[in-house]
DNA sequence: GCGAACCACATTTTT
DNA sequence: TGTGGTTCGC
């Protein structure tokens, strides 16, 4: 066990503690059995979270495998393991530092078949998840009008989060009911109980008869594995020693749980006397980190309860505080303070910075979502122009995604390349999603639920009629129907045409399969066999159909996905792809800290937690869209929404904006709407409004109290690009003129030379690490919200069309400008070109140095520094807290 | 079994 | 807005 460590590079207390503050020191140097580190927005969590791994390995003795290290996010976890690389080295990159659904799915394919779970499985997205309870719903003769397969979903989802099995659930509501029988009915119901107890045990039957598990099961069963087998249990107790876990505050009361198995707090074994750290056996150490202002999940089961009585929960707890922001300017943090602190219950935090007041937020009421729009396009476009900002410093921010479409079209029409993150997401795509189907299907025969997806894509004359037979005999035979198609021939009274068909149909899964075990090490020659043969792509490509073309491009960018996975995973099997692509999310499509995309980046408010950008629109600040309709009515849901508005506010850097529209399109029809409550949370004295008044305001009268203002019409336009912001009085003294607003939009932005190149990233999908982007011939323009529309002929899809052609031609014209915007001049990162053999440089902890080596690989350029008595360092220049002289 | 046409629907956030 | 389901005619 010993000599299977590989080595960790031994760091000195002083360089653990080294640029900390006093309580991010004491957080990094905590020697006890449980500690919270209390983190508000800003406060450098992630660096005192690897510190404090750094610190556990060099000064506590604990080795790389006793760490579990639990993320939400796969970019999280990419980005603390790439910051571990360079605290200790290599190593990092095999320990367990991962996201919660990864780190079960590890488990569950070591140990799973402990409970019925085969190696194979298949991980059910919610798609897939859907459909299944929809499936089920017909069979069971349920009104899938009054009880949405999505609305049951969601029940069973929270039943899982709370850990009730749907043996608990059937004991007490229906305990007639008999999974898995054909003809089970839930029979006479009163009580809408009856019916989710009876969904939710035909619904795990299936999963399980399909060895497939649903993404809440991966928890749940994970710790069904932990309690049910005190051998699985102990092995891993007395693996990890140490837990440490990010955004504890989102936690659910399932995560909750397994943090407490796998760390066997309740376990009663006694800790090892005298031992240092956590020692060999009793209680692993738990570390978490988390907001209790930064909590924004409450909707999809988190519990902030765990973070709340953390103190209770765990014996002999700690809790350390981190109030000193190091991202923000003082005018934001009082923004920030000032909303979240009309949130009743919570423990009073103020964060503070030492950064200044820096300039006022900024706001802006539009008429509509398209003014909008536009003056944010216009705004950015000065920001690029005048003040030195990248277009990847800037990020927009909504509520709800339908409301990219509005700023998107503006970036456009204004020549301002962008990134959307989330929306439609990639493997969600139709066409990727058969694709995929295929996959599953091979890799796991049981998969009754994809198999079903595929028998009739590409159309093949397999219709509900053929499928109802194989399903009944399927069903009668309690077996799959997978095998029910093997045993084609012994099904009787099936039409020979049929019959034929069906036969097609298994005889191109049987090669498929074949294929697929000769090649399993190669994904993406099992994927081009997939496309090829099932005819997929054939299809597809014979349309005239101009979407259809972007959905050949789609499938095409798959196999390159599938590609990148195979470069960068040493042992690539169709499993492990699977995997991969089963378990990402939105925010994994981000560019990594410090990489300049030469992009504008649009995502929700969600999304955008634990990102920071020196500039940052917060946008649609209206009653009803922010906070949202439906949330503000319930006073804890108001709450949550107030907890996004304090995420939004606190990922702005220097620059912070507010942007309302008055009417705003909502699904179709316009809508007037009031200025957001949350503005009015935020001190008059923080904001300087560019324009605070609407033409639809002056007719309504003023919208804040008093009605002081009704006079003020804006006025915007003249002289706010003449001189800088921050100091002028607040929509004040420059000559107004009474503008409706109307007049707005014939002006002439676009005009000037900020265009740029367009997405000059590839793949946004896949692994990311390792420089080499393989596959770059999928180009950049996926992403925009373009291509995702179905339909086709109306004349508006003409208009996006051409736009879209405009974004291709941008992306295709990507100009040396851009190009060199990339690795030029990035104010803050630093550049590899400026550094030579023989420079200076300083170094936050070792001080000043002496270059003594350059390596030039883009991202990943290394220095080396002389620091004299401290050393000869080498320093990942992307992260190293370093300055030339 | 298929495709076109129509209609009703709902629209928050997602590991 | 667009999607998904249903219906109808072939």
């Amino acid at each position: 066990m010993i000599n299977e460590e590989p080595e960790v590079i031994a760091r000195s207390a002083e360089e653990l503690l080294g640029g900390l503050n006093e309580q991010q020191a004491e957080a990094v140097q905590y020697d006890g059995p449980a500690l919270l580190i209390a983190a508000g927005a800003g406060s450098g969590k992630t660096r005192v979270l690897t510190r404090r791994i750094a610190w556990l390995l060099s000064q506590t003795g604990a080795w790389p495998s006793q760490i579990l290290a639990i993320t939400f996010t796969n970019k999280a976890a990419a980005e603390m393991k790439e910051r571990l690389t360079t605290l200790i080295g290599p190593v990092a990159q095999r320990m367990w530092v991962s996201t919660f659904h990864s780190a079960c799915v590890r488990i569950l394919r070591r140990d799973g078949e402990r409970i019925g779970l085969k190696s194979g499985f298949s991980i059910y997205d919610t798609a897939d998840s859907q459909r299944l309870v929809k499936i089920i719903c017909t069979e069971l003769n349920i009104d899938v009008k009054r009880y949405t397969p999505r609305s049951i979903l969601a029940r069973i989802s929270d039943y899982k989060n709370g850990l009730i099995g749907w043996q608990e659930r059937l004991k007490e509501y229906a305990p007639q009911f008999r999974p898995g029988v054909r003809g089970s009915q839930i029979g006479s119901f009163g009580d809408v109980e009856v019916l989710y107890a009876c969904v939710y045990a035909e619904y795990q039957y299936r999963l399980s008869a399909a060895n497939a598990v649903d993404f809440d099961d991966l928890i749940m069963r994970t710790v069904e594995l932990l309690r049910t087998d005190p051998m699985v249990a102990e092995y891993y107790r007395r693996k990890f020693r140490y837990i440490l876990v990010d955004e504890y505050q989102d936690t659910n009361h399932a995560q909750y749980v397994l943090v407490r198995e796998l760390g066997g707090v309740d376990g009663g074994a006694a800790r090892e006397p005298g031992a240092r750290g956590a020692g060999r056996s009793g209680p692993a150490w738990i570390t978490v980190v988390g907001d209790s202002d930064q909590s924004i999940y409450a909707f999809r089961g988190a519990d902030i309860r765990n973070i709340q009585e953390f103190e209770k929960d765990f014996p002999n707890a700690r809790t350390i505080m981190l109030e000193q922001n190091y991202r923000s300017t003082q005018t934001i943090l009082n923004a920030a303070n000032a909303v979240i602190a009309l949130n009743p219950g919570r423990k009073p935090k103020k964060l503070w910075t030492a950064l200044g007041d820096g300039s006022k937020i900024i706001g802006y009421a539009a008429d509509n979502a398209q003014q909008e729009g536009a003056w944010i396009a216009t705004e950015i476009a000065r920001l690029a122009g005048e003040e030195g900002y990248r277009y990847s410093d800037i990020a927009l921010m909504y509520r709800a995604n339908a409301q990219s479409r509005s700023l998107e079209e503006a970036l456009i029409n204004a020549g301002i390349p962008y990134q959307l993150v989330g929306g439609t997401k990639f493997y969600e795509r139709k066409e990727v999603k058969d694709a995929m189907a295929y996959l599953q299907a091979i890799a796991n025969p049981d998969d009754d639920v994809n198999l079903r997806r595929i028998i009739n894509v590409p159309k093949r004359g397999l219709g509900a009629r053929a499928e109802a037979v194989l399903t009944m005999f399927a069903a009668d035979h309690r077996t799959s129907a997978w095998s029910a198609l093997e045993a084609l021939d012994s099904i009787e009274g099936m039409p020979t045409r049929t019959a034929n068909l069906l036969g097609q149909f298994r005889d191109l899964m049987t090669g498929l399969r074949a294929f697929a075990r000769q090649n399993d090490g190669k994904p993406s020659e099992i994927v081009a066999e997939v496309l090829e043969k099932t005819g997929l792509l054939a299809e597809l490509k014979k349309s005239t159909d101009p979407q259809d073309m972007t959905r050949v491009d789609n499938l095409s960018q798959l196999q390159s996905v599938a590609a990148e996975y195979e470069q960068n995973t040493p042992d690539a099997t169709l499993n492990g792809f699977l995997e991969t692509t089963a378990l990402v999310a939105d925010s994994d499509q981000l560019p990594d800290e410090g990489e300049d995309t030469g992009t504008v980046t649009l995502m929700t408010l969600h999304t955008a937690k634990g990102l920071e950008y020196p500039v940052v629109f917060l946008t649609g600040m209206e009653q009803g869209t922010f906070p949202h309709s439906r949330a503000m009515e319930n006073e804890s849901e108001l709450e949550e929404e107030r907890r996004l508005a304090y995420v939004g506010i606190t990922r702005a850097r220097q620059i912070l904006y507010v942007t309302r529209a008055a009417v705003r399109a909502q699904w179709g029809q316009a809508a007037e709407m009031l200025p957001s409550q949350f503005l009015d949370d935020i001190p008059e004295n923080l904001i300087e409004w560019k324009r605070r008044e609407t033409g639809v305001d002056a007719l309504r009268g003023g919208w804040r109290s008093g009605g002081f203002d009704d006079d003020e019409f804006g006025g915007f336009e003249e002289g706010y690009s003449s001189s800088s912001y921050g100091s002028r009085p607040r929509w004040g003294s420059a000559a107004r003129k009474a503008t409706s607003g109307s007049s707005y939009g014939s002006s002439s932005y676009g005009s000037s030379s900020y265009g740029g190149g367009y997405g000059s990233r590839g793949s946004k999908y896949g692994s990311r690490g390792g420089g080499a982007r393989t596959g770059s011939s999928y180009g950049g323009s996926y992403g925009s919200s373009y291509g995702s529309s179905s339909g086709g002929k109306s004349g508006r899809v003409t208009t996006r069309r051409m736009k879209k052609d405009l974004l291709d031609s941008l992306s295709k014209a990507k100009s040396a400008a851009a190009r060199k915007s990339e690795s030029a001049a990035q104010s803050g990162a630093l550049n590899v070109a400026d550094f030579h053999e023989g420079d200076k440089v300083t170094h936050d902890q070792y001080g000043l140095g002496t270059i003594v080596a350059v390596e030039d690989k883009g991202r990943n350029s290394v220095i080396t520094v002389d620091f004299g008595s401290d050393g000869v360092k080498r320093l990942l220049l992307r992260v190293a807290p370093i300055e030339k002289l």
